[in-house]
DNA sequence: ATATTCTTGTTATTTTATTGACAAAGAGTT
DNA sequence: AACTCTTTGTCAATAAAATAACAAGAATAT
């Protein structure tokens, strides 16, 4: 791989899992080969950008034969660290804490997720994805003793911050967050992925409303 | 309203839903007014952005004055389309369509979710966020009767592009696609906003990769 | 072996997005 | 009423991202 004292753009790092997710199915069909041309055309993007964004962690392909599926599977693997177990806890066992706990394969994914809290007594000590969801009373041992790096924040919006802070504090590096809040600009060198579910609807709305518009001035 | 004869691109749409968030939260505050500059400053990004990004849509401030927060909060909204009530349907009441018809707040976000299926006998006639969960058996039916417009995909990917063809023939023009199936470039005129959790969290890994690399640097 | 085709890695170009600059206009102040 | 300050809307400049172009190397065919 590359050296990696250039900083890799977020565009291109945003486009690795899907392309992860095309090199594995296409393992998984028994392909052995691919061009940056055939898989653009699968993937409804342009042969460059592939190549591109592919180059910047190091030349992986071959001239006049394309890419080895295998091995560029395993090398954006490795990028992304999926070989990793990073150890993850979550906070908050309702609805949605509850559905990605158990829907989730966060070990293909280099995660471990070693704990789930909750403050709702009706919560404690019920399992979750065969985890007994524990007191958040209990976070701050949990956390001395297992040293967690990820966590993962399913509860409402209003209990954002504080946890966060909370969880800083005990040595969580990166956030999984599942809340409106926005924590992105909140601390430096913490890592926060959002997944901002309403603003994903809202965004959604409006592709709605222009394709209704459109219709109707078709009418 | 400015006309709306000029395309306005992906990423100030992508921004529209997080103003939108800010404004409420002011408005929920009791202020009145808030000038670019401040905005910008609460939200981590620069005021000729948030200026640029409102004029694509008309003049909503005022000079020396700045921008009426309920004003700006309701012109966005309007942009948006949460106004409407587009009847949306849920396809999979498994633990993660489950948690978003109960989690998710249709109603502030222009939709009306107005059924739910699945095919899984054990679920079929539970209750999920107080409606009843319908067989896929009554979808065709349903879809003729009611005329949703709009299909929340909750089931796993392989089952995804059969799905959304069938849904697509009963009349849908937009998914909310939760699973790892790549919709984007499959139908036209047809909307997708895709929320690839797997996807997320590999970027997350890759993000905690880093520094945990940069820890490991420094010792 | 040689020629031809294919396909990469990389550089150049174009397009898109963000940031900066500033005149014009209204708000607040004296 | 005149003056100062603030802040917009818009245009210009810069930065970033995507696309295109192409020389060079490797595979395949003859």
């Amino acid at each position: 791989m590359r050296e990696n004292n250039h900083q890799v753009s977020v565009p291109v790092i945003k486009r690795l899992p899907r392309y992860h997710r095309y090199l594995e199915e296409l393992k998984n069909l028994g392909v052995v080969r691919i061009s940056s041309k055939e898989l653009s055309a699968r993937m409804g993007l342009t042969a460059s950008q592939i190549r591109q964004d592919l180059n910047c962690f190091g030349g992986f392909g071959q001239q006049g034969y394309g890419y080895n599926i295998e091995q560029l599977y395993n090398e954006i693997g490795a990028i992304l660290g999926l070989n990793n177990k990073y150890k993850a806890i979550m906070i908050g066992a309702g609805n949605l804490g509850h559905a990605i706990a158990t829907h989730i394969h966060f070990d293909n994914r280099g995660f471990d997720l070693v704990g789930i809290f909750d403050n709702n007594p009706a919560v404690i000590g019920t399992k979750v994805g065969g985890k007994i969801v524990l007191s958040s009373d209990d976070l701050e041992e949990f956390c001395l003793k297992e040293k967690p790096m990820v966590a993962i924040l399913c509860i409402p919006a209003e209990y954002a911050a504080e946890n966060a802070d909370k969880l800083v504090s005990l040595g969580i590096k990166a956030f999984w967050n599942f809340t409106q809040y926005d924590l992105v600009h909140r601390y430096k060198n913490i890592a926060v992925e959002n997944v901002h579910l309403g603003d994903s609807l809202m965004t959604l709305c409006y592709q709605v409303k222009e394709i209704d518009n459109s219709c109707e001035e078709q009418q």
